[in-house]
DNA sequence: CTGAAAGCGCTTACAG
DNA sequence: CTGAAAGCGCTTACAG
């Protein structure tokens, strides 16, 4: 390994450019196309260029490259939470469509937080991403506030907008709530309880999908709506069980804004021997893997977490590119999944 | 707002520091050490910066920054899943000793794939970390060899390397793997099955551990594994179920690799009027959340991801700074929660 | 198809 | 405590 330019000063001690160039008898100019461009130089040269990058190990400066470029080939995503896998979906599904095009995915986990939401797109901006990925419709006004100020473009995830100004890819959340309570409606449950955690807009939304279902049958009553503003699990399922037999004790269905709380409100019923769905029916939110293999499988709303993210990437993706697209919200709905517990 | 410096020829159109020190007043080394080093500017001085900040909303460009003084400011973790909770623990852990200080966090998902993991550290060494995050001990030569190359700091995480040279914060997956069996030979158990999934090097370790334990009762039989690489689920860990009683059906205990997979075979169980743990022994590993709330709650290891994630950043923090740490082992330990199952 | 020059927006020595 | 100059490592027009 030749070092053809010392090092000196406040170089990084890094081979740079100028030395594959060198190396190969070349413009720095010329190797930089060579690498960023290859069909637009001769392949004798392209061959020299490569050759010289591989004999000295040469990594592009990602920094100096967005500096000069004035684009950064980064793309932010924040997400809520990463121990909830609706959102690993997502993600999953966003690095299907990016990981191909070199572009460098921050990933962001904003914890149901304004703050902390506020605070990483601060930091990502610093970045000057080329598109940003949200989740949920509303937002900060300071969040608001510094999207408007970057004019980068954005794409929001998981619901869709009321108005049809953003762009967004998901599904509603409303009428999913709605859609499963009818269900339970139409099964003949009167008593239908309500058990919302976290509180952020999703389960907000589902919450109201549901009071319009129950306001209709004329069974709207705030007593059976039992909501906490602690992160979804299990072990507060079980709990808020307890809370909504003790508030609601001829409650005879509950619907769950998540899986979890299902899972948990379905595991305290066995403990308490009480059977499910005979005396009580319980059904859940996302279709989590566990839901159809518990006993009893789970009745919940199956939704369409990785393409959610596969189709936001793509149109974030579209609109880097300017490309026009068809429209601004896509809708990929939802599917009732009916099985023992309701 | 004013526009002080017109943005003109090949210029971002974003506010500058020099368009902020121009306001201010001073020159832009001094705004630059305002905002970065406010403790050594004077305080009036410090005010009128950061009012020229406010009143531009300036954004620093992290990329210029880093081009100037060779230093990322990013560091970057690879992990090899997202949907496995184990995971997404060990990246709470790390985002809380790394948010605070304004590092810039690069989560890359390798989805269990050398060529993955290859592909995405030549992406994040493009940003030249300050430091990297790594799961597992063994790499492919390739990672090795870019690692060896950048001479940036690197903390494996996990697992335990086994010559003291490397950094690594965990535990002993080998004795992990070895304490449960163990254990369910103490209970009475001998025709101890081992259920396999993804084959990563922290299942074969426990695998080995697994082996080690029934080599020393005399135990050992190659027909009481059932290993698979597909990636670990409910649905498979129902799979194996079956497919281990084909193969050994006079089995009376089964060390699931993953808690996944022994949901799945206790479930199974369950369809197949199986019961756990009289019929049969199952054990888990990791202590998903569910684990505890099943019935039969599961018997399984607990592992301390968060705490690994934790300390893994605390410890790169100290490498980055140049702290001399005491040890480059550190040894998290594990717990064996004895429930139900088995 | 190839290249000499300028510049991206910051920070680092070095002075005073 | 404050600043004029140089430079980090690339890419962008612009030529030829």
């Amino acid at each position: 390994m030749t070092k053809i330019q010392t090092a000196k000063g406040r170089a990084s001690g890094k081979i740079t450019l100028a030395e594959v160039a060198a190396r190969a008898g070349v413009a720095s100019m010329t190797a930089s196309r060579a690498i960023s461009q290859p069909e637009r130089v001769s392949a004798s040269l392209r061959q020299r260029v490569e050759q010289a990058v591989a004999e000295l190990g040469y990594v592009p400066n990602r920094a100096a490259r967005a500096l000069a470029s004035a684009q950064s080939n980064v793309i932010a995503v924040l997400v809520p939470s990463l121990s909830n896998a609706v959102f690993t979906e997502v993600l999953a599904g966003i690095q299907d469509v990016l990981d191909a095009d070199n572009y460098q995915l921050l990933i962001g986990n904003t914890r149901y937080s304004d703050a902390e939401e506020e605070k990483l797109l601060g930091i990502y901006l610093q970045s000057n991403p080329d598109g940003i990925l949200l989740s949920g419709m509303t937002h900060s006004p300071r969040v608001e506030q510094m999207l408007q100020a970057s004019q980068i473009p954005v794409v929001s995830m998981m619901d869709l907008a009321e108005t049809g100004q953003a762009f967004a890819v998901g599904f509603s959340q409303f009428q999913a709530g709605y859609t499963m309570t009818r269900y339970l409606l139409d099964k003949g449950h009167r008593r239908i309880g309500f058990m919302g955690a976290q509180l952020d807009e999703r389960t907000l939304k589902r919450a109201e999908g549901y009071r319009k279902a129950m306001r209709e049958s004329g069974l709207e009553d705030k007593r059976l709506e039992v909501m906490v503003s602690d992160p979804s699990t299990i072990a507060l399922g079980a709990e808020l069980l307890g809370r909504m037999l003790s508030v609601a004790p001829d409650c005879d269905a509950i619907f769950c804004c998540n899986d979890d709380l299902a899972h948990g409100a379905i595991y305290q019923c066995q403990r308490r021997g009480i059977t499910v769905p005979d005396q009580i029916a319980i059904c859940g939110f996302n279709d989590l893997p566990a839901s159809a293999w518990m006993k009893p499988s789970v009745t919940t709303i199956s939704t369409p977490r990785y393409r959610v993210g596969f189709e936001a990437a793509s149109l974030l993706r579209a609109l880097i590119r300017k490309e026009t697209v068809p429209q601004t919200q896509i809708d990929l709905g939802f599917t009732l999944m009916a099985r023992e517990s309701a």
